[in-house]
DNA sequence: TGAAAACCCTGGAGTCGCTCCAGAGTCAAG
DNA sequence: CTTGACTCTGGAGCGACTCCAGGGTTTTCA
């Protein structure tokens, strides 16, 4: 399998798959004559499994470790249930900014009904300074991700 | 106003304001004699400004705009509206994948509960196996954001 | 008075996870 | 024999910070 094949087959750019192998994450293959590199099913699967944990938004050193796991069954892994209950309270943390986000835009584009065209003042900034302003506004509060 | 003032006041780091200033959305403050930054009221309201609009999760880029908006009082700008409703839809967006993968999680989470200790085959590796290879698996369609 | 702590400056590098690029080689089809 | 699609390498660029080295200044406290 030449590396456009093994990307299409999972979804990912050729790039990525290079960087992947790089970063440590892709045991490196074997090459063609031509220098071209030639991947087994084992490298397929192992990439969907990357990518499946990336979709769950794992940090490449998250899923290193997972993979490590894997690679060494038998052996105790104490990670595993630790690394995927701290993606999800990163997660539920990220949601619950987020919708408090959203709520914020509303207000906003709400406040942009009132907009007159000639836009000599428009609703939106005004809103924006006078949130900036306001003490009482929560919202710098989920800064820092 | 020194810069950690400014950068206690509006609880920004203070690399960050030095960070804005080279980014070109925080003018540059007067100088005293031994070089310091000294910043005045105005400054303190536009970070204010700019971080609200950060804490709302606009790139640079567009808060640079509409503080030229600002800036510019009678210019007409048609940005602004469409700003914030772009902004609204990439956090819909985001909020409906995010909303997905917590299932996911959830999901990894429940299949540990068959966990032996001994670690020899963990259920989230299982079940993360078993998902990287499964093709009805939707989950790696929100990557990408 | 003197020393340590806390603040400030600059310019540049590092972070994360890609993504894109230049410049060169390889290979199949028309 | 040329065109186009593919491959290789090493390195730069992105966004929004964050941290650092190596220096200067100011405040505090013994």
């Amino acid at each position: 399998m030449r590396i456009k094949e093994l990307a299409e087959a999972t979804g990912v750019d050729v790039d990525t798959v290079r960087h992947y192998e790089k970063q440590g994450l892709l045991p490196e293959p074997a090459r063609r004559d031509n220098g071209y590199r030639d991947y087994t099913r084992g490298h397929l699967e192992r990439l969907a499994f990357i990518r499946h944990c990336r979709a769950l938004e794992m940090p490449l050193a998250d899923i290193r470790r997972l993979l490590n796991a894997l690679d060494a069954p038998g052996a105790p892994h104490p990670d595993v249930d630790r690394l995927v209950q701290a993606q999800i309270e990163k997660v539920r943390a990220r949601l619950k900014s987020m919708r408090a986000l959203e709520r914020q835009l509303l207000r906003l584009q709400a406040a942009c009904g009132r907009c007159d065209d000639d836009g000599a003042d428009c609703g939106i900034l005004k809103e924006l300074v006078a949130a900036a302003h306001g003490e009482a506004c929560a919202c710098h509060a989920h800064l820092g991700h």
